[in-house]
DNA sequence: CAAGCCAAGTTCCAAAAAAGAACCCTGAAG
DNA sequence: CTTCAGGGTTCTTTTTTGGAACTTGGCTTG
């Protein structure tokens, strides 16, 4: 499969792998989230070649994960930011940050820690079931196909162990 | 920057994506949360060709993601399997999933519906603050540097507006 | 008024990674 | 002793990146 067919996938974490799916697209939107706007700024703390920034906001751009505002006019320059769409990835990005202080932090620790405004204190993202507020663990969650993709999504039964 | 010194970055969302930042491996994982584990399935239902399918899950194992256990000798055959660090990435690819459902999905609906065996109902994951229970957005969490990271991590301020 | 400068990109070329298909190895099983 | 299944590796062609230089429009400075 080429990566241009994946958003044809009847899966929606393929969908939302080819918006934000490649190397570079989610630490572009990790600045947005830490208020970049601009494409120098991208560019300065990216260490991303020009070429592939402009290729990436413009893809965000057209996703409709950003959307281009001006700041000044004469001359004109327009700076990018979040739209809804965009800033409801936010829980994918925060997920993914605390994987990453968890696994791969080194001895100096996390380099950076979330407080939360609402209640003040330090804390992390955590993941809990819509309807009844518990904590979300793969185990606990049963997937069902929707009627319309019939037996196209999920893996054919081998015999196998439950762990 | 090059794509191999990410995992050196100050950033752990940078980090995270060090492992899972490419353009197949969470569709991957994806498959091993859905109970896929052998070589040839894998293959299958992804599309991917064996050389990239190879070389992800061999990257995947020297992370520590997923670990090789036999499931029969002479021949001996290994499967697949998520490790704890794997199945904590969990919250990644339900988020991404979710994300998915409500962007990208055609006029069908989404592909796949989760129920959450606690309490039985249709759910979505919502990410909430581990400290208070309530929902997290973007605006209410304020990031703060830790000390060892001083000035290398933030965005340079410029006057910006809040909105 | 020419010479720079800044933000925001493009263009061009070489190097690296991915796609696609064919081939290899090991240990049964017929 | 030929075939098959599982689990890969090799080879060649396309695509994507990386890196650096060039462009454009409108200030600004000397």
């Amino acid at each position: 499969m080429r990566w241009e067919e994946l958003d044809q996938q009847p899966c929606s974490l393929a969908r939302a792998l080819s918006v934000v799916g490649d190397r570079w697209t989610l630490v572009i939107l990790r600045d947005c989230f830490l208020g970049v706007r601009r494409f120098d700024d991208f560019e300065a703390r990216l260490g991303i070649t020009r070429h592939i920034l402009s290729d990436r906001l413009k893809k965000l751009l057209d996703a409709g994960v950003l959307e281009k505002r001006p700041y000044q006019e004469r001359p004109r320059r327009d700076e990018y930011r979040l739209t809804v769409k965009g800033r409801d990835l936010y829980p994918v990005i925060l997920s993914l940050v605390h994987w990453g202080d968890r696994y791969m932090a080194d001895d100096r620790g996390p380099p950076i820690r979330h407080r939360h405004r609402g209640c003040g204190h330090r804390m992390r993202g955590v993941l809990v079931c819509s309807e009844c507020g518990d904590d979300l663990h793969p185990r606990d969650v049963e997937v069902e196909e929707s009627p319309a993709w019939e037996g196209q999504l999920m893996p054919r039964k081998r015999s196998q162990s439950q762990d």
